[in-house]
DNA sequence: CCACTAAATGAATGCCGTTCATTTAGAATT
DNA sequence: AATTCTAAATGAACGGCATTCATTTAGTGG
């Protein structure tokens, strides 16, 4: 039975002595780190439809069954390399700076961070935090943040939980098509909608999701400051 | 080489003739409606995951290869069932009633459409409004209601992105398992979340990803409300 | 009546995630 | 040093998947 994605040093049973290794510990050539850290590496050069446990286990000089040893599904791995790149969204700001900046300077770095990876955001939005402890303490770390800045306790999560929702949306937004809003040849019956894209289009954006997320994610710490105690 | 998912009238030469049918026309066993909805069907009575061609194919009496003669791909007919779905927002607040609480009404309706449906929401997405009809008539409905109400035209479309990432991100949630915020054997690790979690439980919501959609919700309509002229 | 062709079939392809009986090799115990 | 134990590897196999393609079928326009 392989260790299922939880914490990494389990404990199990009610004494805490050190875990007693037996069998044949020393030389395995796999382990979850190994194996999140190969996975995020294939996932960078073949992106998520190259990404097959065949493939993993290629990279890996190994079967493709002895992946399951240390995992128990590709579900499993994907939820290792989601916790992994969690680890990489920026919180440093919640101790440093005003709550205003931290939220945004940890919003813009979140959505940043898995617009790379939108095929691991169903996963993440439904996941046991007691299943990724890295993305654990990041909650932790936001949810000091926010305590810090007089927030009321009982409205840190659903305020936390509907930014993330912002950003995992907006994370889409950011990989989708440049002319996703041309309607083409429909034109003429969407006059309102044509009218008001060729406005935004106008002002000359580089990048129409970034205005996007910029205008939600104002209104929203806006909104959530107006809380504060 | 079957119709894409585009204009179901599909002029594509310049004369505005009516098509001139040619063949074995009349008969036909199957239609891209009809695809459609024996698609929303089974997705129904089988979920996503019992979705695949060789179902949605028995389910109409046909061999699975025959699908591929009015569409060209299992994702063509993900976008077929999500503009079909698109059709049930509710959009009818924008004629009758003020901004913000059409606003409101749109975006629940919204939200809960594709609550039942995530899988789709990768694909909805990214999805150019040219392949989409009945999105392109929604997104026509809501333009038109910003517009009324004041909305400055080159802000209308980022206003409109940003509510609908939150709307699936949200959508997301509705999903989530009740006790996805539970940190478990980790909680000494983590106490500002570990309270804020329990001082939202104290409430005693029995739904809290609606507590969270209206309080984002609220936040964005609040900050997006000023805006108007 | 003929020619044409859209739309159906059914067999085949290649890939996928996953399972399982089996082997291997090092540590623990004696 | 020999024996026992077992975690971790192998490789073959499985069922299912989306999709392709050569072929057949059956109405329609000429």
């Amino acid at each position: 039975m392989p260790a299922s994605t939880s914490a990494p040093a389990d404990p199990h049973r009610h004494d805490a002595k050190p875990r007693r290794r037996v069998g044949r510990p020393a030389a395995a050539v796999l382990d979850q780190d190994g194996i999140t850290l190969a996975a995020l590496q294939l996932i960078g050069k073949s992106g998520y439809d190259g990404f097959t446990m065949a493939a993993l286990a290629r990279t890996l000089n190994v079967a493709p069954s002895a992946l399951y040893n240390h995992v128990s599904s590709k579900r499993d791995v994907l939820v290792l390399v989601q916790d992994h790149l969690t680890s990489f969204v920026d919180v440093s700001a919640f101790d440093a700076e005003p709550w205003d900046r931290a939220v945004r300077s940890w919003a813009w770095s979140y959505r940043d961070v898995f617009s790379k990876h939108t095929p691991l955001i169903p996963v993440i939005a439904v996941l046991p935090v007691t299943d990724a402890p890295k993305t654990l303490a990041m909650y932790e770390a936001v949810s000091a943040g926010f305590s810090r800045a007089g927030f009321p306790q009982e409205r840190i999560i659903s305020a936390i939980v509907a930014l993330e929702s912002f950003i995992f949306g907006s994370a889409y937004d950011v990989t989708a098509p440049a002319d996703i809003f041309d309607s083409g040849s429909m034109a003429e019956s969407t006059p309102n909608f044509t009218a008001a894209v060729a406005r935004l289009a106008d002002q000359g954006h580089e990048n129409q999701a970034d205005v996007a997320f910029e205008l939600g994610l104002e209104a929203l710490i806006a909104g959530f400051g107006a809380l504060r105690g």
